[in-house]
DNA sequence: GCAAATTAATGATTTATTCAAG
DNA sequence: CTTGAATAAATCATTAATTTGC
């Protein structure tokens, strides 16, 4: 136990706080040539390797949206229980007609709109050199243009470092070209990270519909009908 | 289009075949050098990296899963509208009494027992090196022996390959060391894969559980009570 | 106070699902 | 429709908080 350190990375503070910093700003799944950078910088503050980078942010963004979706539910089955009282309450004392009355629940909050490229300039340097040509494929070819797919801004992590083993050496040394202008990055927010949870809910008076994961399926409570 | 060649590896028939064939073996989830091995010895066929060998592993391991649950899937309805029928004939016909009975399923077909490692010597080669040492771990370290774990028998793809910036040198050495010994491998076999199924389902006459994956979501016949 | 015992967080892997090329 | 590629969800496993009995 006392050789070998620890078999799993521990996040010194001041790399969490980087990290959440980033995320905080809009980094969510940072590109292979990212990753690189980000590793470097936080090297300097405790040992750390680019999979803990990449699995940081994996994990925050799943945990985010874990945690939007639970708060979600929480509101919703409120909502379906006073609706269900309101019902009672009708089927009471009121005239019958309308035993079925959707509401609609709020798109959840979503950081105020940004535009689709960011960019991080944290810690003193110079102010904005030119963005487009950092922009990551670095991998020369596809000169006939038609492949500007929304893969292009997927995470590239794999596509780098698991793939072209040919071409690794050249890559590495992409990278490493790369690596000479500082640190900045090329954040792109885009709407599936903003919005994490389904973006319309159809409220009904006698739950039908779930996201079935897990989760609902845990905390359903049997509606006796 | 046509520069560039094509976005996505097309397996030659022969990687095709070779690949199955190693599938029908048993191999389910090459480790990071068993897949550089691969590679290496499917290009002699045609272009071939070592992500596309990882990937069509995981594919082919899921959506033979896919098929099997499919094939349960409809088993097991068939069986439940039999069991429904029968049940409304007892109901409508006979002595009530037993209005629950559970039937077990057949564990579903489990390729013969294999012991937990099998030598895939394909390709006329040498007939029965000694296998121990080939096994992967490939890093010294753990003196410790405390580390025997299930993990050590995971998919070190990632471990291997993503991992350890700071051993990426020694490792590529270690695999190529390991390349000169032709053409074998190590498969592990482990009971997951053999089993891919739910090892054992109950059935009642009036279903209240499911796998709850999306498939079975979308087949979910709305049952009538 | 303070360890053993529980529980909650979270790093690391595997599995399921989706996208899209051909 | 098949299947290579990629992401997201689920799961496993270990470490940190926290509780509990002394």
């Amino acid at each position: 136990m006392s050789p070998a350190a620890s078999a799993r990375w521990c996040p010194t503070p001041e790399q969490l706080m980087i990290l959440e910093e980033m995320y905080r700003t809009g980094v969510r799944t940072p590109s292979a040539s990212q990753i690189q950078q980000i590793t470097a910088h936080l090297s300097l503050y405790g040992k750390i390797e680019g999979k803990n980078v990449f699995y940081w942010f994996q994990n925050h963004k799943a945990r985010d949206r874990q945690k939007l979706r639970r708060k979600l539910t929480k509101q919703l089955q409120q909502q379906q229980q006073q609706q269900q009282q309101q019902q009672q309450l009708f089927q009471q004392h009121l005239s019958p007609g309308c035993s079925f009355c959707p509401i609609y629940l709020d798109h959840h909050q979503c950081p105020a709109s940004a535009s689709a490229f960011r960019q991080l300039s944290c810690y003193n340097l110079p102010p904005s050199p030119p963005l487009a040509s950092l922009s990551y494929p670095p991998q020369g070819g596809n000169i006939g243009g038609a492949e500007s797919r929304s893969t292009m801004e997927y995470n590239s992590w794999r596509r780098e470092i698991i793939g072209n083993d040919h071409q690794k050496a050249d890559m590495e040394k992409s990278v490493m070209k790369m690596y000479s202008g500082g640190w900045m990055m090329v954040v792109d927010v885009d709407s599936s990270d903003r919005c994490p949870a389904r973006p319309l809910q159809t409220l009904q008076l006698f739950p039908t519909t779930s996201t079935n994961l897990r989760e609902d399926r845990e905390n359903a409570t049997v509606q006796p009908v």
